[in-house]
DNA sequence: GTCTATAGCCAGATAGAC
DNA sequence: GTCTATCTGGCTATAGAC
């Protein structure tokens, strides 16, 4: 194994290890130690790859919102029609959250507690551009496919109703009093039903 | 001044202080220091009267979610019908959370990092209990008034088209590029506008 | 690049005077 | 009940050997 293939399998093992922690515990609850015991390396490697706690927790958050973004821009900038774009990315990103349950709750926490990581995230190349969508939702409420609704609105309501399930998924499991199984259940039923609830208010 | 009084005053002043800090920062995050000094105490007093960093959180986590229980109780346990009692809970929840901006995130977040809290909740006499809500729900689908919807869904859209705008508030300000004032505007808007959308998508 | 050892700091908690 | 002073442990970070 070269120099270069340890290089970057550390430093990648590392990053990864520290996205689990950080997405799970936060960046005040994380411990370094804990970061390196899941990577299985020691702890003053973190510091050699990544100087300090502070630079691993912002690669591994510009790394959560670099993926989580994509997602976000499928709605907004793509050429399908409203409503199939409401339906792909219904059932898209409710398989993508599936598979990082803890991704949005972990960026929407660091970003309440740092409102100004947004002003970072948004120079960002790929910041997810909400115009199209707007105007797009604009002409079909003109050409009297659906009703009026501010544009903004219904995005915050297509987001909602696709991210909070998951962010409050502990609250949402002792209110409905439902046990693990059941719960992915409702989520793998949400993939069309929330779709269907969406557009049930808003077509004409 | 009698001792009593005294007692009350800082012990009610040590709650209302930590209560701030702790919805702010969450319980990692948060500085016993902190605490003291927001209510204008000695550090040593938060031991004196609460004897640890845990019990302290734990008071202000119980105040905390005894005071969303009986929001989303109004919406659960309430005799009017389904069309107002969706109204009525999202124009006075709205204006819950504006008076308490970090309360609802602070509960989901704390109760993401302790599942097991959600057992303890439980217990508690005035835990939300949904039964109400779902036999009514299942009723006005059987008489044609609204589609056919599992009502834990149907409670989940609501509890979520509510809930979080207000949860991800820096996150959709970067993304809509709106500032503060106009955020505020688009928050009391959904007073009326959630409701007319949840009823829109389920009515016949 | 990777390890051990440790510096240096800061937070929660307590002892004890008043 | 309230204060000052201090203990104790844990955490980030670095020094330095290999």
């Amino acid at each position: 194994m070269t120099t270069d293939t340890k290089n970057l399998n550390t430093e990648s093992e590392i990053l990864n290890a520290a996205k689990r922690i950080f997405q799970l515990k936060g960046m005040d609850g994380a411990r370094m130690q804990e970061i390196a015991d899941e990577a299985n390396i020691n702890k003053s490697l973190l510091h050699y790859y990544y100087r300090s706690k502070q630079l691993l927790f912002e690669a591994v958050f510009k790394s959560a919102f670099s993926l989580l973004a994509p997602q976000l821009n499928s709605v907004l900038n793509d050429d399908s029609p409203l409503f199939d774009k409401i339906r792909n990315f219904t059932n898209n990103y409710i398989s993508f959250v599936v598979k990082h349950p803890y991704l949005p709750n972990f960026i929407i926490q660091e970003l309440n507690k740092n409102p100004e990581f947004v002003k970072n995230l948004l120079a960002e190349r790929h910041f997810p551009n909400i115009e199209k969508f707007s105007s797009q939702v604009d002409e079909q409420i003109a050409e009297g496919v659906i009703k009026p609704i501010k544009p903004t609105q219904l995005l915050i309501n297509i987001i909602a109703l696709n991210l909070f399930p998951f962010m409050a998924a502990p609250l949402l499991k002792g209110l409905l009093k439902v046990d693990d199984t059941t719960y992915r259940q409702l989520m793998e039923d949400r993939k069309t039903e929330v779709a269907d609830f969406i557009i049930n208010a808003i077509k004409l």
